[in-house]
DNA sequence: GTTAGCACTCTCTATTAGTGAGTGCTAATT
DNA sequence: AATTAGCACTCACTAATAGAGAGTGCTAAC
């Protein structure tokens, strides 16, 4: 069956409906509130075939139809117009205020407010990846006897301050050389390139300091590129209480207890380089606990390299126009300030 | 009227039985479950002189009593008997897994979870004061023309890497001075002392390296102290779902919503000195949304030092004995840890 | 002072009936 | 041949009703 333009017609005017009110359209109040030019009747023919097919489904017999989650798509690829500009001025306020920000963490946790706060879902700010970001500055610092503290400065803003067990033996001369030794070597590199060149030379310029210390970087680079790869700052999360689809206390609970694992949340947004739009719609998640909620996804990038994700999540019936818009925006604010720092 | 031996045998088989139950308790099914030694009758002619007392309620007229927060807090302070080993072997084995932590945060993030499970409640842990802390070490680096970083290593592991500004003036020599007369002077001083000492005698000795020096550490300190007193792990707030009082999505949705907020939780949460347990029921705390829940709170220190907090928050039909109970061995637990490090 | 007996209250759970929005089919209309 | 009007039918939702069960308070007996 071919999906002539009236099909689509009625498709978006079924989505719209459904994303508006959150109940099942019917053919006699799709006729009175859009002007299709037709009767419920035809429209009834139109929205069965839409139905076999999948684009549509009936909750049950007697009731309008809503739109699936393969209907959600063709909507989102093709019939969607995204009107860049929703909330831009308001936005532009928030941007003034972010650019106060000093330190990353406050500027992360700020844009996921802000995300959630103009979408009216849950945002999720993945932190810089470590990876991607170009060594500023390295210092070692011994804590005591047998620790020693080292500590990560990029070009993102991000700090890092792993512990390392050290030898005793090693002393404060021994670290000062590695230290500038490292910063000569590596600041303005990202990390991929150094774990890539340290397997190569780094063994043997550095066995002359210390044996130990050939052990010990690749151990301090690894512990470093973990501790943030789960770094994210949610928002938000309560506003699924908003939408009726979520008035069910399982429903909640399920959704709620998803967002407490870090773990699986990273998993929802799996890293993507593309400065695009990612969209996972309902079913398409593989979490089970997500099945019901779309995922919106772009980044945020500095020097032409990607190093962050900010995410949209909430039920499939979401405002897909608006979430992309402000989405779009707040990256676009991102890279500016990133780039000002 | 006085409380007689019998009345509080009563309201304690009450304050149990709604504990475990969350249903209201009636004269007949009191009797049959707890050997009492006299007859519902008896037993509803006690309940009227406790209701009329004011340590339980009807929530309607043909309905058992529940307790009232006066009842909980009777039973808090006088009846309970705490059972200080709940889960003792099972916390300790958490031990060793808490031990391995070498970086504050986790060990943080990780005690929190320990709490919530073993409590099925919320959990809520502060990290230490920076006031409290002593300080270890002290480094400051230039990162650009303009800002400078400066790591703070204290004693109970927080570390610490507020952002400044600085004059392009400043040289690289200055901020090792700087520096080096920092950590001679201070090293081993809680923030508190370094405060107090800095309005006496910084001026004077400082103002020889630079004059905006002067300026800039008083702030240095302030942002510091800042940061860290919001700073708290929680843990468990979807727990809140397995409670028949919170099956209301309105009750739900304000509990959590109370939970986003990290500076309403640290309101209600307020500092204490005490290594003694802290229990606030109900409608003794102060915010609105937590008038229906109770909070138990204790401290963990370092070097007699309270420095932090542990808090479990849960409903007002709260199991306190175990509740206390594992605070305590937690809390005990994390001055072992902290202690060895 | 304690207890048995009893009428009464109030929530909770089905059950029932009525309402309304919506569908699908058929036959008439364009 | 496509569209539309008409109509019987379906199903969720709401409100009303009845009955069960747990509990109370009062009175009178022990």
């Amino acid at each position: 069956m071919a999906l002539t333009d009236r099909k689509l017609k009625i498709l978006e005017a079924i989505i719209r409906d459904y994303i508006e009110s959150a109940e099942p359209v019917g053919s006699r109040s799709l006729s009175r509130k859009y002007e299709l030019g037709v009767s419920p009747a035809t429209i009834r023919n139109e929205m069965s075939d839409l139905e076999e097919m999948g684009y549509i489904q009936q909750p049950h017999t007697s009731a309008g139809r809503i739109p699936s989650d393969k209907g959600y798509r063709l909507y989102v690829d093709k019939l969607m117009e995204i009107r860049r500009t929703a909330h831009k001025n308001r936005i532009k306020m928030k941007s003034d205020i972010l650019k106060k920000y000093g330190e990353l963490e406050q500027l992360l946790e700020y844009t996921s407010r802000v995300l959630s706060e103009f979408t009216q879902y849950t945002s999720i700010v993945l932190a810089p990846q470590v990876k991607k970001s170009r060594l500023k500055q390295i210092q070692l610092a011994r804590l005591s006897e047998e620790t020693m503290l080292a500590i990560f400065i990029t070009n993102t803003g991000l700090i890092q301050n792993p512990l390392f067990k050290i030898p005793a033996t090693m002393k404060q001369e021994d670290l000062e050389k590695i230290s500038n030794f490292l910063n000569k070597e590596f600041v303005g590199s990202t990390l991929e390139e150094i774990e890539t060149r340290m397997a190569e030379d780094l063994k043997r310029e550095l066995a002359q300091f210390h044996s130990t210390v050939y052990a010990l970087l690749p151990e301090m680079f690894k512990t470093l590129e973990q501790v943030s790869d789960v770094t994210l700052y949610l928002s938000g999360t309560t506003n699924i209480f908003n939408f009726p689809e979520f008035n069910d206390l399982t429903k909640a609970r399920s959704f709620l207890n998803l967002m407490e694992e870090r773990k699986t949340i990273s998993e929802l947004i799996a890293r993507q380089d593309s400065d695009k739009f990612n969209i996972s719609i309902g079913s398409e998640n593989q979490i089970q606990e997500a099945k019901e909620c779309s995922i919106v996804t772009t980044t945020y990038s500095l020097d032409q390299q990607t190093i962050g994700q900010l995410s949209v999540i909430g039920p499939t019936r979401m405002d897909y126009d608006r979430v992309i818009s402000v989405l779009g925006q707040v990256s676009k604010m991102m890279n500016d300030i990133l780039k000002d720092k």
